[in-house]
DNA sequence: CGTCTTTCGCTACGCGTCGTAGCGTAACTG
DNA sequence: CAGTTACGCTACGACGCGTAGCGAAAGACG
């Protein structure tokens, strides 16, 4: 009925395998039609022929919508996935930004991150897989930058290990918060001057000498 | 055709009005709805079920879901328009921020503020609304807070005004961002703790002690 | 009071999307 | 070769959308 038989390699299954291609041609076309008709207006049917697959194929890969939308927009997240050490916590904080900036600049992610994370706030499994598709993955970016400054001896280490991870998860909500904030919000622009602002008031906070060069 | 005679004082029209207690019913219903079936499953004809009027009465006085929705929810943004000055630019931003985090905390906000925001993404006229009907009024404690901040001497006054205008939509993107990220993506709660770690890495900044009490 | 204007509730409709069932065919395994 | 799974295709019922048309109700105005 399920596996071809117990203890045999997992992975390899009896039967006509699933078309790899195909799931290339689905996510692309759905990137694609996120592009054209945003979120609100891309259907099922609309990228089935825009892939060249049937809308049963669809079905028999993602449960939906949600599902389908998530991973075309996690594939575009898998794409930057290092940060190059700029030598100082300034310029490393600046550099994640704005990536994560360029990211969300994309028409295709713009439209689809924040509907998808609407839709997480009553779907528990959603959320746990835009959790680990997308949010864990900046998160990681963040947390690397931090690990760098405290070997430069910029930022203290903590030692106990519960405080250390509710820094880290306050710092990435704010990090990741702010610039989406301002963008799809606030709807402006993440440029090199606002990085450059935000990151000098992260670090020096608001007590810190006003943030003009 | 359209008004009475050209000079009769606007808001004055011939015909049977508009009822007031409808309206009041429809948005009723509408965040009755947004708590039990979410954004999605929203429908136009079930919120005319619930309000007891006729869908037509809806079309007449939105244009589709997400106007509705948005007139929905700026309700309740309403209610918390004061900010009791609390002596100190801390106390004061934890203030804020507890209040906004209350706000979001609701099942109806939790899941028609991103959907909006979403959709505001392709739709100008739609972010207009929410940024005048919402943001602009959780700005305005933030504004007010630090007003009171550089009265009292915490906070350096900035003289020109550009710069001051974007070191404010700075702080304001920070603050909400933070809030929403923490609420709706990492789904965590925003509680008077994290409310006392965050406003401490706000105001100290990430070189600032670390904040334990 | 009667007339005019606008809103209201109601019914009915065409349209598009959803998600599934059923079938014959294609691809791969042993 | 037989067995198994994926695929394309068609068709279908269910449902929400947004609108049209109607008669009745509720105020404004002379």
């Amino acid at each position: 009925m399920t596996p071809p038989s117990p203890g045999s390699p997992p992975g390899t299954r009896t039967g006509r395998p699933r078309s790899a291609e195909a799931d290339r041609a689905i996510l692309d076309a759905t990137r694609a039609a996120l592009v054209e008709l945003g979120w609100s207006k891309l259907t099922m049917g609309d990228v089935a022929a825009r892939a060249g697959v049937a809308k049963t194929t669809l079905y028999r890969r993602w449960a939906g919508k949600n599902a389908l939308v998530v991973d075309a927009v996690a594939d575009l997240f898998d794409e930057h996935l290092e940060l190059p050490d700029r030598g100082s916590l300034q310029a490393d904080i600046e550099g994640v930004v704005l990536r994560f900036a360029a990211l969300l600049d994309r028409p295709e992610t713009k439209t689809a991150l924040m509907a998808v994370v609407a839709e997480s706030t009553r779907d528990e499994a959603l959320r746990e897989r835009i959790r680990s598709a997308i949010v864990e993955r900046q998160k990681d970016l963040v947390l690397l930058g931090r690990e760098r400054a405290q070997a430069r001896g910029e930022l203290p280490r903590e030692e106990e290990p519960a405080a250390a991870a509710r820094t880290a998860d306050l710092i990435f909500d704010v990090i990741a918060g702010a610039v989406v904030h301002r963008t799809l919000v606030s709807a402006e622009p993440v440029d090199g001057e606002w990085a450059r602002g935000f990151t000098a008031l992260l670090i020096g906070g608001l007590a810190g000498s006003s943030a003009s060069p």
